[in-house]
DNA sequence: ATTTTTGTTTCAAATAGTGAAACTCGGTTT
DNA sequence: AAACCGAGTTTCACTATTTGAAACAAAAAT
């Protein structure tokens, strides 16, 4: 039941590749794969082949180069609209956006990372890093400590084992002692706060979403930019936030929850 | 060559199986996915697995239900950003839609459907069917048009070849004569119109994005009601359009162009 | 023209996938 | 309580697919 490290089968062999083009943030050639690759050349060229040919990736003939296919958009908006708080939460979030003048984030959790599954930029003032599809670190986000904070202890561990604590800020915590000490906090307080954590000038107050029976589902939180406000302003918008998360919780749970592979 | 049907190995079969899981549009149930599946029960059940583990699937243990997994959203982000041209067409279209104030769709072919790939509603006023990610028929629908009528002979024939000529509404075209006929007009004029062919009250006037070599990457339209606006009143908006798919169609060529499978 | 790099094909060996059948586990019926 | 049922899971001998060293072809570089 543990065997974590067993890539299973051939599937996950090409999901790896999948992935590995998707690293590159670009088109890229065969030979700038095999280079980076576990894989022999005639074996990574035929996974290659075959994801072409299921639109999982696209080809250049011109340029030949591979990039990311259209199918993935497809199976993704399945994805979007159906497996994920996204839509139960957007017209929550129109609301709460078109309140607060800033921008909102939604994000679940995916293997230990936080996915923004949707963003609502009220104004275009500034850009954090988040956009729809984005993955950011759990330990230096607001919303991925608080879904942190109020996962079930054993995924709770899980997943800080896959924290990186790479310091992305001064102000980010650089080991999981430090962090799970805030985890307790944030889980008291019902609040996580992003204090630059992960992007300087960008701060960010965040609730957990959770179901009548007290489970996370995801996050939400309120972002905004050093030049404009502070937590203590930020702090005057959690009754809003909270009842917004709260009344997501509820919906949610009429849908279905998701996963802590 | 020409061998289509030949599903190609176990990751395409695999692949079958997430398109399934998105068919359903909603969470469902091994049993559910056996009735229909071509595969024996512990190939199924294996597959299911595999992905789940991969988290192409998500497995809800509450209630027993697969969807679709984050991990597609994941990689979506990456095939969205670099892979298409929503990036480079986005400041266009957001310039475009300011203008003209109706919602603004941004298409691409993709083995003989289009597909969505963005969309900009200026006003909130009336909602088409499109959304981004969202599948649609070539047909019936102006974006589709356009770019059939400007691919490469070859590719528009393997196209057409694909389309169903479902009646979505008493103006669709019901048979590749008449749409074939309708395409060479297209490709004449420059311009495609929705007459309400798709959706009842939704009409639409596009235009095919064209790098300097004359390949149609995708297309862009503007939708309307019939309630507020006629083909006439989009007529008017016709130089814009062209204007910004042109200008949307040489910055595309400095990037990349898409594959017709 | 020759070498080097990059992409494609071959084919025997090895691995991983297959599916009939059998089993487990709730829940229901007799 | 015993027998039954259906959804889900596991087993295991059989086989089809995948594998990758090596060879080949095409294009770029020298």
């Amino acid at each position: 039941m543990y065997d974590a490290p067993h890539a299973d089968g051939t599937v996950g062999k090409a999901m790896q590749v999948l992935d590995q083009v998707a690293s590159f943030q670009r088109p890229v050639r065969f030979s700038e794969l095999l280079a980076n690759s576990p894989f022999p050349k005639p074996t990574l060229y035929r996974f290659v082949q075959t994801l072409t040919n299921q639109g999982m990736l696209a080809f250049d003939a011109e340029r030949q180069t591979y990039s990311m296919g259209l199918r993935l958009v497809r199976l993704a908006h399945a994805a979007w609209r159906h497996s994920s708080l996204a839509s139960v939460a957007r017209p929550f979030i129109e609301a709460l956006a078109e309140e607060i003048g800033e921008a909102i984030h939604l994000a679940q959790i995916d293997h230990g990372h936080v996915l923004f599954v949707d963003k609502y930029k009220a104004t275009d003032k500034f850009d954090t890093l988040a956009q729809a599809g984005k993955i950011a670190p759990g330990y230096c986000t607001g919303v991925g400590k608080v879904i942190l904070a109020f996962m079930p202890e054993a995924a709770q561990n899980r997943a800080l084992d896959e924290q990186s604590f790479v310091a992305c800020t001064p102000n980010t915590h650089r080991n999981r002692k430090t962090l799970a000490a805030e985890l307790s906090t944030i889980r008291e307080a019902g609040v996580a706060y992003d204090r630059e954590e992960h992007e300087l000038g960008i701060i960010s107050i965040a609730c957990p979403i959770l179901t009548g029976q007290q489970q996370v589902v995801g996050a939400l939180s309120i972002a905004t930019s050093t030049n404009r406000y502070c937590i203590d302003d930020l702090n005057k918008h959690w009754p809003d936030l909270h009842n917004t998360a709260n009344s997501m919780g509820a919906q949610a749970e009429v849908w279905q929850v998701p996963i802590w592979g």
